[in-house]
DNA sequence: TCGATTTATGAAATCGATTTCAGACTTAGG
DNA sequence: CCTAAGTCTGAAATCGATTTCATAAATCGA
């Protein structure tokens, strides 16, 4: 940590330009100024013009805790997702900030790293700082939360799921449907052994679980239930991917097909794979879960699902300009995902083919 | 889009509970009301609780507008990162906004796509915003930028790189410096005829700017000089190193040192060198930046370059944290980066070994 | 040309919390 | 028992922009 000579702060700002020292400056009163700026339409033209030259030459930035102060409206919004690590989030976020920036709003932004607790305590903080809407990941959030919420009467939207409870509205994927939609595809190309790597570790994850249970269905649904020992419960990493594959294996040797809840844990696998000297996917299928950037690139290309993140984060942000604005706005957005088959799903090596059924894309 | 029945928000929120309601209801003065709050030791203890308890009883919360107007504070931060598609990014800020939180700091975040023009307003906003520090990254930023920061007398820190002009202060790695050593580093292997892919397409990126340098700077000491056809300059993403990859073995097909700017560009190489049948390490040595999750799993791993992102976004919110208090900070930390020397890189296939020299790890 | 409208501007109240200043009350000392 | 010092508390000013209300100027019709 090597540290460069410390010095002191120059000296501290200069006392700030008001509105009321362009109005002296223009010789306008400061609500003439205020209108120049708030309402520029009803000022004759010739003054506006003259009074924006004055702003520009004191380069004059309104107060915004006075401004919030007297309109009550801070024009901004907050969002907590779980964690930024995750591309998936990343990328919801810089949507949501680019729609929100377009509309002069400003993105305060939090995380909770999975943890209900710390969810509460940075919306509570958001809350404090009167954020205008806010914007949450997943549908397991604490009773307690729901109801602060309702008390600031703040409009909130949840993400990357189909419905919320509680009466909050929802935009994003169902993951179930995607992960039972995956299940089938791999049903249908003959596999019989299947294994799960689920990130179901975290409490609040109930995508992850949701998409397990999507698993689970579809081969109940069949007649070929998961046993325990066939779901190998993780947390998200590369590394648990790697090492859950070589549990499932071990505990299941046959096993032809591996449906992994995201896309890290199947690069994971899929790298394990590789070092056991597993052909995919000649003797193992393996598919995840998101569809990120190295999916394709992957030696064979990853099968996936593709969650649209980019259109969450500008969903949630137009949700919240209409609800904010008090438009009338959709209860929930539920948008398609996107089956991505790629060669690292393939039928069994030796499979006797069942029954065909056609089709399999878009939601 | 599927949209579900569209409705009215539900009625507005009640009438905020003002610091005068409290008071009322515990039959004393606003003015006790705020001491409570803000300076708990000089009210009466009984007092104290009696007013902390009907705070409690109608859950009042200050409006951080007026508290703000009044004492110029915000207690809010802001950053701007190019993108947070980079997990680099999203892990400094990640950590960045941990720290500020533990602080009672709240974070801004708002995005630049590399471009100039919109970095600028995104800042103007922000300071409009009041906040009472920024973080932005990199070196270049324009002449109008830091007026701007001057004018509005906000601290600023930026990050990633060792040093900013322009007296900013700076929190992060010499890039040069690091493709230096890495370059140096192969050059011991044995190498002679190399390659350099690197994402210099946005003007904005100094970063990757200083790590070609690195390249070329130490190329040239070893009297070997890259030509123009041995750089090729690509955008961000995998897909763009595949086909640089592909590109400079088309003019060179002899080279057998690719030296990659950024992970995600040498991953991409690595896919097209594994497509063109070409066997890294020993065919090709290929040596990345960044050393993101996947760096380490590759097969061959991936020799790169690690950089502290946490540690970055940690110090940048003590930074700040310090010069918004007002104590003394120092004028720039560079952080050491790591060199990690993993099997994507080795001496070329038939080598005359040259002069040993020893060491190189830690900067 | 004069009154009736319309339009543009300014004076002043307002948003809600903080803090200075002064006064009320308590305690200690003589 | 009375004054002096010390503690608490309340009244009122303040932060800076917005907006209502009123007034002055401009426009129009008769």
């Amino acid at each position: 940590m090597d540290k460069k000579p410390v010095i002191a702060l120059k000296g501290r700002q200069q006392p700030r330009v008001k509105i009321e020292d362009v109005a002296r400056k223009a010789n306008v009163s400061p609500a003439t100024v205020s209108r120049v700026l708030n309402h520029p339409d009803i000022v004759r033209p010739e003054l506006r013009d003259k009074v924006m030259r004055h702003i520009n030459d004191l380069a004059y930035t309104r107060d915004s805790a006075a401004r919030a102060l007297k309109s009550g409206r801070m024009r901004t919004v907050g969002v907590i997702v779980p964690t930024l690590a995750l591309g998936i989030f990343a990328e919801g976020v810089e949507a949501l900030q680019n729609r929100l920036s377009e509309s002069g709003y400003t993105l305060f932004i939090a995380n909770s790293q999975y943890d209900q607790r710390r969810e509460f305590q940075e919306l509570q903080s958001l809350i404090e700082r009167g954020i205008d809407g806010i914007v949450l990941v997943g549908a397991s959030h604490g009773r307690e939360l729901r109801s602060l919420i309702e008390q600031a009467g703040v409009p909130v939207i949840t993400t990357y799921v189909a419905k919320a409870g509680g009466g909050i509205p929802a935009i994003g994927i169902d993951n179930e449907s995607a992960t039972r939609e995956i299940t089938e595809y791999l049903l249908r190309l003959g596999h019989v052994r299947f294994g799960a790597i689920a990130n179901v570790v975290a409490a609040s994850n109930d995508r992850s679980r949701a998409r397990l249970e999507g698993i689970q269905r579809a081969l109940s649904d069949a007649g070929l239930p998961l046993k325990p020992s066939q779901i190998v419960k993780a947390d998200y990493s590369l590394a648990q991917g790697r090492s859950a594959l070589r549990q499932l294996l071990t505990d299941h040797p046959d096993t032809t097909a591996v449906i992994c809840t995201t896309d890290t844990l199947a690069i994971g696998a899929m790298a394990e794979a590789r070092k056991m000297g597993l052909a995919v996917p000649s003797t193992l299928s393996i598919t995840g879960f998101d569809d990120v950037e190295l999916a394709a690139q992957m030696d064979p290309p990853l099968t996936t699902v593709s969650v649209p993140a980019a259109e969450i984060g500008r969903g949630a942000a137009d949700y919240l300009i209409n609800a904010i604005a008090g438009s009338p706005v959709p209860r929930s957005v539920v948008l398609p995902y996107r089956l991505v088959m790629r060669s690292s799903s393939a039928p069994p090596r030796s499979s006797v083919r069942p029954a065909r059924r056609g089709r399999s894309r878009d939601h």
